[in-house]
DNA sequence: CACGAATGTAAGTGAGCACTTGCAGGGTAT
DNA sequence: ATACCCTGCAAGTGCTCACTTACATTCGTG
């Protein structure tokens, strides 16, 4: 019995609070977006804040990571490639993002919700650089904790930010790709692994 | 006489502002805080908005830059040095900066509060790896423009984001001064300009 | 058809909001 | 002392909000 209404309301409710936040987010506009009566919101979802809650915790879950392949071949292309797709989906919710991480005081959860999708996009990264170093990719006593984390970082910031202060940041096109390099630098890669160094898991 | 009671209110606007944000800021808080009657921030700001928009640009000015130096000689410690102070202060404004970043349809004003001081950052950090290049301390095609937006990213995630995700980030006390390090790395720094070789960890 | 669950409609409640008005006190300068 | 400006105080206006109540309508299923 997948109630159609109710998947109408948790859309416009995600789209209403990623433009007005949760203070500025009306009840009364939600159900004029979703073309439901005031009335059902309240009988469906309890009260405002539930609703708001599980629409973002609906709309935070397609955190669908970028491919990063098992087996690394060439990192350089790799790692552009899922800097771009990641970039992509960052850039689609940021104004959901900057609204969760304001929003702390109103419901604990919001931030929750976006924290959710960064430690999964971290978690693959971080595993992929783990696999670099145990291809002799980059040196085994590389930082690459701290490089997933700056590069994350670079494409947070770019997309949340960009809108606001253009001029701050490389240009759009090839961004993803520059923070892809630089990181990349930072950990030393080398395009040769000197054939297979030690195992590290 | 400068008002002191002009004051106590931005300072109390500006306070309530980063826990609450512009919606959840009410003029009776802002009062009460200041200690004055809400009679008083009408007439002396005429409105809500003017009065919180002036409280940002009052605190969102202290955006004193760091101080790196005009000669640059030993890049590690003076970046590290830094981005210390640099996420000192980031850390201080973090609430209000949140706020502010998604306070863009209340008032386009608050965003540029923050991108004005993020500018001002991002100038001084350029023209230090400018004078980095100079001396060759970097090559000249290093892409210093990037490594510049990526350190800067790198911070403010950090401090804006860094309490909804500890695991998330370098151990607090040294996440600065890796990032620093990271930085020099992915423009390939080499300690020494003039004999180019390799430098000693 | 009968029943019940889901939805719509109309109206309203109580609270909080930004903002206003009118008046009274109190300090300062002329 | 008088005039003036700043501030406090009390009360109120008009609006919007989240949320409720009571009743009517639709619709699928047995």
């Amino acid at each position: 019995m997948s109630h159609p209404t109710r998947e109408q309301i948790l859309q416009a409710a995600a789209t209403l609070y990623a433009e007005h936040g949760f203070r500025g987010t009306t009840t009364r506009a939600i159900a004029e977006c979703a073309c439901v009566n005031e009335v059902t919101l309240f009988r469906l979802f309890g009260s405002k804040e539930n609703l708001i809650v599980e629409a973002m915790r609906a709309h935070s879950v397609p955190v669908h990571v970028g491919t990063l392949p098992e087996m690394p071949l060439d990192p350089p292309s790799e790692l552009t490639a899922w800097a771009k797709q990641t970039a992509t989906v960052l850039v689609s919710m940021r104004a959901m993002i900057r609204q969760a991480m304001s929003d702390a005081d109103q419901s604990p959860e919001m931030p929750k919700c976006v924290s959710r999708g960064a430690d999964a996009t971290f978690d693959a990264l971080y595993s992929y650089f783990d696999r670099l170093r145990a291809h002799g990719f980059v040196p085994a006593d590389a930082n690459i904790r701290a490089a997933a984390s700056m590069l994350i970082s670079a494409l947070f910031h770019d997309s949340i930010s960009r809108e606001y202060m253009p001029q701050f940041f490389p240009d759009e096109a090839d961004a993803p790709g520059t923070y892809a390099q630089l990181c990349l630098k930072s950990v030393d890669f080398s395009a040769a692994p000197p054939v297979a160094q030690r195992r590290a898991s």
